[in-house]
DNA sequence: GGGTCACCAGTTTTT
DNA sequence: CTGGTGACCC
């Protein structure tokens, strides 16, 4: 159980409130995490029903560990039966039982971005619109978009001035039918079919409402329109909703969420009640005052004040470099410094960025002094084609209909299906009408099919037949997925076509990661089955994947680099905040395009309450930018902190070739910044 | 099927 | 300057 005094008054009425709507309003580093955990196990404690409690979160790592906690906290049998979840598998949970209403098996395929671009590419290409990879992205994004936005097919708008906006009035319903056509629906999909299920029939909505008495959400400031609309389904009316979130923190908008969720909260539930924790237990008093500083800007928001009992700490340094390369070296100085000064791990250190292409510099300068360092973002587990493509063999193993992964490897490896030959197939498939599948099934029915090309049809229909019998053994999942690969032979096309023999081995390795993610599924699941594994890989991405996961890398005694909306959640001892540059933060795009400054000083307030106890804020006065060199100015989040936490320094004078020209950039850079600290 | 060349675009990301 | 992509050729 837990100790009710452990927690400040704000936390103990927050965890003790249990009637009605609560908005929760937790600045960074309040205990947001334990309030929710301690307020679930005490709903318990007052004698609700596991199974009337659904808490809902953003992320899979965000819903594992509350999960974990409330164990922890009141044991495995008493947390049995809840429902904590993300909203993308609360959803798969309500469709997998009742998809048919809307005209879908309940084998359904979850696309993901690979499947979806395929998709849409040949959409493009159908109507001869194909022009490179970037249209299929903005045509994909804003449909995604529109999808947030419950916006179905038959009511996209298109803007005239706007063309690819008219293409996407093409495209969009195309793509509805494809995937409706192939049984598969994508993970925007996920949301806005569960919201028409609850729309359309009002006996499931009863129905879940009267299941989930009591609901939580987590990050309420990150939900976008589909995800309200959901929340206003479930609650129903009568509900004891609570919402946790800090408005301050809320930098996805360019994803959809809207701010205007949390900061609206109290009029959209009437006799709300409301409840700010400030009390902040992560950072030095001389953080909190630089990070309140700037979001006091802010205009709309909840006002906010952190504090701590804990004392102010080190000043706040504010390093001006000559370029990239020197805001590299000084990191990288400061690193060595404070390691050796205050005895810290290489894991103690946190290096963020506006945006990842800022990563090379420091990833060249880690490599220079050999400090190890992990960087998170880039590239996907399941992104990664070696692992797709077996994917893409288990959800049409799954799901025939899926005619995107079907053609992905109707001739991976090659086995003699040509591209000449899979015209001929498409084609007489589109002619009759018959799904690709079938016309596998019968490829003799095609005309001008070669024999060859025939047999090897055959023997694809007769692997992908024989397997999906196998796999329906719940107890040798493991085995026949083993058996599998190796029939497939994948791993010899791996090394066949990857000439460093060292990055064919890696591949070959991640997809044998596939089978301890299996063997995970295995243990964790009661009943398991294909269907349920392929759901947890396209839901769960890379969980369970040991080297690869952004929770394993941070365990590893390494400096951190990544992008600040990466770091939301995280904290780090000391903090490098980099490129406090004008265009990167703000970025220019929201300076010029975009104009939400806010959401920019949101992000740096989330950079700057990342640090526990130091905070190192650095910008370049000129910077290579697309080859050529360019003056940069200082950011203006940086005259927002009061002088008096800032120790500023500069690094090595600019050696340029031209002594004048440097002079003058160098003294109307410092114009620049004597006016902005007003000295 | 693999290799080379020209061309283009360049913010943030989870599920 | 980079990385990704499509066109084109052998």
């Amino acid at each position: 159980m837990f100790d009710l005094n452990s927690l400040n008054p704000q936390q103990r009425e927050a965890v003790t409130h249990n009637k009605g709507s609560l908005l929760l309003l937790a600045g960074a580093g309040s205990g947001k995490t334990r309030v929710i955990t301690c307020r679930i196990a005490h709903l318990r404690q007052q004698g609700v029903p596991a199974e009337q409690i659904l808490a809902v979160t953003f992320t899979n790592k965000a819903a594992r560990e509350m999960a974990e906690r409330v164990q922890e906290m009141i044991g495995r049998s008493s947390a049995k039966g809840m429902v904590i979840a993300t909203f993308h598998s609360l959803c798969v949970r309500i469709l997998k039982t009742h998809i048919n209403r809307l005209g879908f098996k309940k084998n359904f395929s979850i696309y993901a971005a690979a499947d979806q671009q395929r998709l849409v590419r040949d959409l493009l290409r159908e109507i001869g619109a194909e022009n490179g990879s970037s249209d299929a992205d903005q045509v994909l994004w804003r449909i995604s978009s529109a999808k947030n936005h419950l916006i179905f097919p038959d009511q996209y708008q298109p803007d005239g001035r706007d063309p690819i906006s008219s293409l996407v009035a093409t495209i969009y319903p195309r793509y509805q039918k494809s995937l409706k056509a192939f049984n598969a629906v994508d993970f925007d999909d996920l949301l806005m079919f569960t919201v028409q299920l609850l729309e359309q029939y009002p006996d499931l909505q009863k129905h879940y409402c009267e299941r989930f008495q009591y609901q939580m959400v987590d990050e309420y400031q990150d939900t976008n329109p589909v995800q309200y609309r959901l929340l206003k389904l479930l609650a129903g009316g009568h509900s004891n909703l609570c919402v946790v979130g800090d408005d301050d923190q809320s930098i996805y908008a360019f994803r959809g969420a809207d701010i205007a969720n949390i900061l609206d909260f109290e009029h959209d539930f009437p006799d709300t009640k409301v409840i700010k924790l400030e009390q902040n237990y992560r950072s030095t008093g001389n953080i909190l005052a630089a990070a309140n500083a700037v979001i006091k800007n802010n205009q709309k928001r909840k006002e906010k004040v952190l504090w701590t009992d804990s004392g102010a700490g080190a000043k706040i340094e504010y390093l001006l470099c000559e370029d990239g390369e020197d805001e590299a070296r000084q990191v990288m100085e400061k690193i060595h410094a404070e390691k050796y000064r205050r005895n810290l791990n290489y894991g103690d250190f946190a290096i963020l960025y506006r945006t990842n292409s800022q990563s090379r510099a420091f990833e060249e300068q880690l490599r220079y002094e050999n400090i190890p360092y992990v960087l998170i973002g880039g590239q996907q587990f399941f992104d990664r084609k070696e692992i797709k493509d077996v994917v893409a063999y288990l959800k049409t193993i799954q799901n025939p209909a899926d005619e995107v992964n079907l053609l992905r490897i109707l001739n991976y490896p090659k086995r003699g299906i040509g591209e000449s030959s899979i015209d001929r197939i498409i084609r007489y498939s589109s002619d009759k009408n018959i799904s690709l599948w079938n016309v596998l099934q019968q490829v003799n029915q095609v005309p001008e099919m070669n024999d060859r090309t025939a047999t090897a049809c055959g023997s694809f229909v007769d692997l992908i037949q024989r397997y999906r019998k196998h796999f329906k053994q719940p107890l040798r999942l493991l085995e026949t997925l083993q058996e599998f690969l190796i029939e497939l032979k994948l791993a010899a096309e791996i090394y066949r076509q990857e000439k460093d023999p060292q990055v064919a081995k890696r591949r070959v390795e991640n997809q044998e990661e596939l089978l301890n993610s299996m063997s995970v599924y295995l243990e964790r699941t009661p009943q398991p089955d294909l269907a349920g594994f392929l759901d947890r890989i396209s839901l769960f991405d890379d969980e369970n994947l040991g080297k690869n996961d952004k929770e394993s890398k941070l365990k590893l005694d390494a400096v951190t680099l990544m992008s600040l909306h990466s770091s939301k959640g995280l904290e780090f001892p000391v903090v490098f905040l980099t490129g406090m540059e004008e265009g990167f933060l703000p970025h220019k795009k929201s300076i010029y395009e975009t104009f939400d400054i806010d959401e920019e000083r949101r992000l740096c307030y989330v950079g700057i309450t990342r640090a526990k106890q130091q905070l190192f804020l650095l910008g370049a006065q000129q910077r290579r930018k697309y080859g050529k060199l360019e003056q940069r100015e200082a950011s203006r989040f940086l005259s927002e902190i009061p002088e008096d936490l800032l120790q500023k320094s500069t690094g090595e004078k600019p050696r340029s070739s031209n002594p004048d020209e440097e002079a003058a950039s160098a003294n109307s850079f410092f114009d620049n910044i004597g006016q902005m600290f007003g000295d």
